[in-house]
DNA sequence: CTGAAAGCGCTAACAG
DNA sequence: CTGTTAGCGCTTTCAG
């Protein structure tokens, strides 16, 4: 069964391809009597637009893609819950990218984005990403990115983020309010923005109270290697007696260190994690988390997104939009 | 900067866009010494192909798309992981979309894909699921489909499964061999192929026993409604002493509905869910699960896919790949 | 081996 | 209000 074309229900009627064309986009050249009887014929034949011709003749996809180190990630999986309402509602296709935090593969996604696949871009850089040229490229090309999570502060367009500085200093405040003396942060990367909010967010809190012992550990994308870098925190002579996590995917594997290394959470230990995962309530014991607000950043950078489309001129200037997090504290902390 | 095409390259070079264009191609009409210059010329430019206007033009848009209920499950995840290595190496686009276990969402979805946008189809059923109209239809345009995990048996294609009647066998024995006397199912669809086998499963190990008691649950996909159901669960007299959960998203949902209810788990309340949850381990308590082969699971599935690409005359006849799952038993079932 | 020409299906000027 | 014409950028006969 070949698919219906524009051509086809042009035949059928005895009209030409343009007034069908015109009438099955409402246009107002077109009277509401050949609308109603194009219409018609053409849910009758079971018309279907061939979005590669109208791409190509309007070079607007009406695709925008996310681009995000990894979808096995509850933070980025509601991100993209909140993206896909906007888009849908905009009449927009969501087409999703994975750099699995590879500098190499996020370049090779943005240079296929410069051929105009998609109209916009909505972009959390991976772990690796210490340089910005095949971004720029890309929106050089007239393709708006906006940054959510893990931005990238210098480019001239929007970053929807959360307080990380905040949360990570109330992060801390609370562990030492809970007598810890000892605290370590866990980050990802240190060239990402987010990971140095957080971690200045630790720091000043620290010395604020006077606290001189700091300890920061960067953790990479290999469970084996990270899971050695957690466990040299118990190894070492200053064994920390709290930590907060900033990557998600290193919670099962603080849970496994301390379970392997006889560390007692929260007696030994008080540990704090930013994350937005549904099972911390249920976890042994349950885990203190600063939850982002995942769906509405999502559905922020994608409104964000779509206000630069809707204007051709959109003004390239950076700027950032701040959503708050939310510390739900539990047992782990306590 | 308006992006490279190949009439420019052709211009650069004196040649037609044509040549360039088998050049590019590399074509075998196409001397080795043309080819070398158009390809230098066109890096040097920064070509890239409008994947629209090739689309357009040679029928196949080099894109798959991947139809599942929901991004936010480990599975799922995983799932895609696994499609997008295949996809890759086939030089694939791939298009995630989610039906949010809508069925009007599936039909929508499938209905856009008669447009020829993809050029395949990876999918799971939503819930609600119970027409297969809407995917007929689509396989009828020459748009092969591929199941996994979700599928429709009826229907003349491949299905990715797990074992799923075995592994919900042996859950239940191995729940009776902890001295489990009435054991629940909690499913979420008896429409799904899926659930009816766990589900059987079940039943089956329940006869070969010569256990009477036989509890089905089914839950939706509204948590406050499942909380519901699952409470319903102790507030009868035939209360279980076991629970088999099939469906991942309910392992928060029940974990909560114990803590409520003060049931212990193992003790008063023995589990086993169905799930590929990387945390499962570190819960309170330990949960049993059965882990699905999820990666190999997209990676079949994706591989079929373009064996079916790869011939015009794809056979079309029902058959099922089953992968193992493997349970792994932990204190949630002792 | 290279090029001219036609056209994928659609939209956008522009005439009528 | 409707139709004609001219492409969008690319691939593919088919001639040379």
């Amino acid at each position: 069964m070949p698919s219906v074309t524009l051509k086809m229900i042009a035949k059928e009627l005895s009209l030409s391809v343009a007034t069908v064309s015109k009438a099955l986009a409402n246009s107002y050249e077109i009277s509401e009597g050949t609308k109603a009887i194009v219409l018609e014929a053409a849910r009758k034949m079971g018309y279907i637009a061939n979005p590669y011709a109208s791409s190509l003749r309007k070079r607007r996809s009406k695709t925008v893609a996310v681009v995000i180190p990894e979808i096995a990630d509850s933070f980025f999986a509601k991100v993209i819950n909140g993206i896909e309402e906007v888009a849908l509602s905009y009449g927009y296709h969501v087409l999703i990218y994975m750099t699995h935090e590879s500098l190499s593969r996020e370049q090779a996604i943005m240079q296929d984005f410069r051929s105009g696949r998609v109209d916009g871009i909505l972009m959390s850089v991976s772990e690796e990403t210490d340089t910005v040229e095949h971004i720029t490229a890309v929106m050089d090309s007239n393709v708006p990115v906006v940054f959510f999570d893990r931005v990238r502060e210098e480019l001239p367009t929007t970053c929807v983020i959360t307080n990380d500085f905040e949360s990570s200093y109330a992060a801390t405040e609370h562990l030492i309010s809970k007598s810890c003396q000892k605290i370590a942060f866990v980050g990802n990367s240190p060239t990402l923005a987010i990971n140095r909010n957080r971690e200045s967010g630790y720091k000043s809190a620290l010395k604020e109270h006077n606290i001189s012992y700091e300890n920061v550990l960067i953790c990479g994308n290999d469970p084996k290697s990270d899971y050695k870098i957690l466990s040299s925190l118990f190894k070492s002579d200053g064994r920390p007696d709290g930590v907060i996590l900033s990557v998600e995917k290193l919670i099962p594997l603080l849970y496994q260190v301390c379970h392997d290394l006889k560390v007692e959470i929260p007696s030994q230990l008080k540990v704090l994690t930013f994350t937005n995962f549904a099972m911390a309530e249920f976890l042994n014991p349950p885990l203190t988390t600063i939850n982002q607000p995942a769906y509405d950043i999502g559905k922020v950078a994608a409104q964000t997104l779509f206000k630069k489309l809707a204007r051709s001129n959109h003004i390239a200037e950076a700027e950032s939009i701040v959503l708050p997090s939310e510390i739900i504290f539990r047992e782990s902390s306590n």
